[in-house]
DNA sequence: GCCAACGTTGGC
DNA sequence: GCCAACGTTGGC
């Protein structure tokens, strides 16, 4: 098993919006990053737990946790020349982006600041804690996600 | 709102 | 393939 670190903007999708979601699931639309969709695509895979992370907001940093739902398929959003998401290069027979499905899990009982992540001896490693680093999805590890689960309930 | 860091685009 | 210009991310 795998395990991820998602970024969200609270203000646009946070993780009380996850759980009120129909099935607590949602689809990672509107990834356009070719890193983070080769992640989605090659490497995501049924039961990866995903730390939810808020970003570009007041109060930022890891706030829960989620799990895969449904593998790699195509994000309609591309295809929608109504949604921001829209790429014109995207097409159905040939489409540039992916996505998965995640379901909520849990949320912390509050939230792991970035400040705190990254003032921790135990999480150098981790990418968000990093000087800039913008990759919305990144790979954590196992060891990583045991200690950040261990924080909190 | 500022700005550093990074990714993408496109001319050459 | 290089690299300057531009656009985006995201913390502060």
């Amino acid at each position: 098993m795998n395990y991820w670190l998602m970024k969200t903007e609270p203000q646009h999708f946070s993780i009380d919006d996850l759980k009120s979601s129909k099935n607590a699931t949602t689809s990672w639309e509107g990834v356009r990053n070719y890193q983070a969709r080769n992640f989605m695509r090659d490497e995501m895979k049924l039961d990866d737990k995903v730390l939810i992370y808020h970003s570009t907001c007041k109060d930022v940093g890891i706030v829960g946790i989620a799990k895969v739902v449904k593998e790699s398929h195509p994000d309609q959003s591309a295809l929608d020349i109504k949604s921001p998401y829209f790429d014109i290069k995207s097409t159905v027979s040939n489409p540039r982006w992916f996505m998965v499905q995640v379901m909520f899990v849990k949320k912390f009982d509050r939230i792991i600041s970035l400040k705190s992540l990254k003032e921790d001896k135990n999480l150098t490693t981790l990418h968000v804690t990093k000087k800039g680093n913008r990759l919305s999805i990144t790979p954590v590890t196992y060891k990583e996600y045991n200690y950040i689960c261990s924080l909190r309930v």
